[in-house]
Parts: structure tokens; C-alpha cells; sequence
DNA sequence: CGCCCTTTTGATCTTAATCAACGAATGTGG
DNA sequence: CCACATTCGTTGATTAAGATCAAAAGGGCG
């Protein structure tokens, strides 16, 4: 976060992201529809979000691990625009938008990192958006995983094992697959070595293969 | 645009989107991997933008008509990370972005707008991943024309009747869909008495049809 | 322990991709 | 202005990937 900054201007800052909130797994940080006051900053545990269509079913867009923001697809409109659940007891930092907004104008360096938060936003959209028009099924869930292992990486957690917390069904409705299509792909990695997958637990047997897979290349190397 | 300022302030806004640019049909606006500086508005023309994969095949993430913004997935890592394309001569502000921060710094409703429209990019782009998660061919092709004819109709223009600057395949590139599965379902709307369509040229007959076809329910009413 | 949710597995069907050929439009240079 | 080349679009036949339908096995939780 941003530095050089006065003592004063550091409590503000403090006093932005002072509030927490704790919710239990399944329970609902916002809905779709809500009024958007504040983006939220998970402190612990896992998000998904989620958007309904016009026919009922909805689609899983993001899941948020500790330190990733929540709601910035509030601030277009005024009113969130997808449902926010934790998958396991989860809390967050509650970042009032109002005063997000005050403090970026006194300070460039908040104004700035904030852009970039918004920009990096779009950026991950548009990779996922790669991911659902071009990749087939084994290429999704590599990627998937790939980007999964990363994010735990750079969280000082192994990137070679973890826990899934979300469903086979999230992750198809993430990925444009149904769960079953998720089940026999996920066993078919396993069969080439890539992975082992158990339940929730997985482990990223071939890091290197699951990139190469997932940029479109073979996995193993040419 | 915001309003209250004072005659200097507008002026600087004045100066803000002052440098004007043409991009002639085929040519880049800007190329992934490029320096970001600038933040671009469409004055006049289409755009496209286009991802590189990795495979080297790419994919349109965006078409972009008048009003509309390019380059905010520049922001984040002050890189450009996709090319921009005009599908035909085209005109464009520059917004150099140091500028626009620095006048956003001074003028909160500058500052809300922006945020309001990188935003509004994010809701966007989550509709799109909806879209390649969950639609059939059928289904992306209605909601594609439907939002084209609502953009058309905010611009002032018919909303029952334009021309496409955009091939099939560019279609295709921005729906997940081959070019081939594109020009068979154009039939089948056609044949469906929703649309018109002989080569580049679209009318919607059937607007409500296309809309609610759109929404995944049936074309003629229930 | 029993119930329910999740996951796996199998058989079949549907959609869109792929391969292939042709026709239409656009643009270029002579 | 015309002939040619090139890009763009349509159409047909076939294939492949994933969806759908169905059933059963495995885990977790009250």
C-alpha cells in the first residue's frame, strides 16, 4: 500500500478498512440488487460470486481468496450486480466506497493503486473470457489450476497441494462445463500424470505439464 | 460530464481530450505490449480489441463504436494487453492518463465517472463470460445483435437496421463460435423471421423476438 | 445410523467444430 | 473499365466434444 504518507494520513487509512464482518459458510456477503455501499476485502476464507440469468440459472464469475476485493462491479450502477457467498467461514475487511472515494482524492498514491485494483479487474475478466471461447474442457480446468496454485503460491501456501472449497458444479459453472464434463477431466489429468485428485484434495503432480496444457501446448514437452 | 467547474477547470478538461487521432480501416490503434500513456475515445468508426493467446491464435474481446473507451486494461500493469484495430476509418481522443489521474484528483466527479465507467467495463465483460459460459450459438448471436441495436438506438441511430463492420469471423472470434456456425445460425434466425441479414447488412425484424430469444426463452411469446 | 449432498461412471444424444468446396463481393493494377 | 486476385460468406458432409439422462457409490453431518 501506498508509502510516505503522515501519521494522520495513515490513521485514515487505518480507519478505512477498520471494520470486519464475518460470514459463516453459504451465507451471503451481498446479493445481486443490493444497494452498493462498500467493497469488501477477504481477510480469511473463500468467496465465490455469482450471476443470475434471466432464466434462473446463474454462473459462477470469480472466486476470491484472501486479499482479492469484492464488489467492484458495484460501483457502475450503484447496486451490486451478482450475489457474493463464502464457501467456508470467511471474513472481510469492510472499505466504505464513500471514504475510498475522499481519500483517493487526497491521496494519488491510493487513487492510483485503486486504478490499478479496477484495471487488473478487467484484465482477469478478459482472460477468463479467453478461457470460455477458445479452450476445451482439459485446457480450462489446467488453467484453472495453474491460476489456482499461483494465487496459493503467493499466499505462502503450496502450490503443489491444496484444498478445493468449492463444488465440481461451481467450478463447471465457472469454467462453462457441467459437473460431469468437470469429473471425467479431472480423472483424465490424473490418468496423464498431471495431477492427483481426491475429494476436495489436490495435488499438482506436474506443475510444468499443467501450464503447458493450459497455454494449448501438449503437456509434455515438445 | 461534470458539471459546476469553473471556467479554468473547464478549460483543462478541454484540453484533456483535445488531441485527436485517425486510424485508418486495418490499422492499430495500439498493440498488446505497447506502453500504456494514453486512455482513448472512440469519436467516430469501430474498433475492435483482440487478446493474444499464448497458441497464437487470439480472440476478440470487444467492439467498440462511438463514445465508447479503449485501452483501460492498460492501467494495470501500464502495459497494453491486447492490439486495438479500426474495422474502419476511424477517429479517436487521446486521454493521456497521467493527466486524467491528475485531474481527477481535483475534480471528484471526474474521479466518480471514471470509476463509474472502468466499472461499468467490468460489469460488461462479466456479461460476455455469462454469455460463453451458458448460451447456445443461437442464444449468443441474439443477445450480440440485441445489445448492437441498443448501443445503435443510444447513438441516435435505427436500432431495426444497420451495417455490420465486422466479418463473420470476427463475430465468431468475440462468441466462442466458428465462422461457419455463425453464417448457419445467421440463416436460422433469418429463417426464424427475427433478422434479416444479406452480407453486412443486419435488420432486426423482430426485436422482442430477438430479445427474449436473448434471455433464453423461446422467440415468439409464451 | 441414516440421510443428503457430492462425485463418479456409463450410455446416448446434440451441438458445434472440422473439412471441403463453391459462390459472392471487394479491391487492385493494368 | 475490366480482369484478376483475394477476402468473405455460404453450404454440405462428417466428426468430435461435451451435454444430457440415469444410476450408483462415497463422504460428511445431524
Amino acid at each position: 500500500m501506498p508509502v510516505g504518507l503522515t501519521d494522520h494520513e495513515l490513521e485514515q487509512l487505518d480507519t478505512l478498512v477498520s471494520a470486519r464482518t464475518r460470514v459463516a459458510k453459504g451465507e451471503s456477503l451481498f446479493h445481486s440488487g443490493d444497494a452498493f455501499k462498500s467493497l469488501y476485502a477477504v481477510r480469511s476464507g473463500t468467496f465465490k460470486t455469482r450471476i443470475n440469468t434471466e432464466e434462473g440459472t446463474d454462473q459462477v464469475t470469480e472466486f476470491q481468496m484472501t486479499g482479492e476485493i469484492l464488489g467492484l462491479d458495484g460501483i457502475g450502477n450503484n447496486l451490486h450486480m451478482c450475489d457474493a457467498v463464502a464457501l467456508e467461514d470467511s471474513e472481510v475487511c469492510v472499505i466504505p466506497y464513500e471514504q475510498l472515494d475522499t481519500l483517493s482524492q487526497q491521496f494519488r498514491p491510493l487513487q492510483t493503486h485503486f486504478h490499478r485494483v479496477m484495471s487488473r479487474e478487467i484484465i482477469k475478466d478478459q482472460n477468463v473470457m479467453l478461457l470460455l471461447g477458445s479452450m476445451r474442457a482439459e485446457q480450462r480446468l489446467a488453467a484453472f489450476f495453474s491460476n489456482l496454485s499461483e494465487r496459493q503460491k503467493a499466499r505462502g501456501f503450496s502450490s503443489s497441494q491444496m484444498n478445493l472449497r468449492m463444488t465440481r458444479e461451481e467450478i463447471g459453472s465457472y469454467l462453462g462445463l457441467k459437473l460431469e464434463t468437470v469429473s471425467r477431466t479431472l480423472k483424465k489429468l490424473q490418468n496423464d500424470a498431471l495431477i492427483e485428485i481426491n475429494q476436495r484434495h489436490l495435488v499438482v503432480t506436474n506443475p510444468a505439464g499443467l501450464k503447458r496444457l493450459a497455454a494449448g501446448k501438449p503437456a509434455t514437452e515438445a
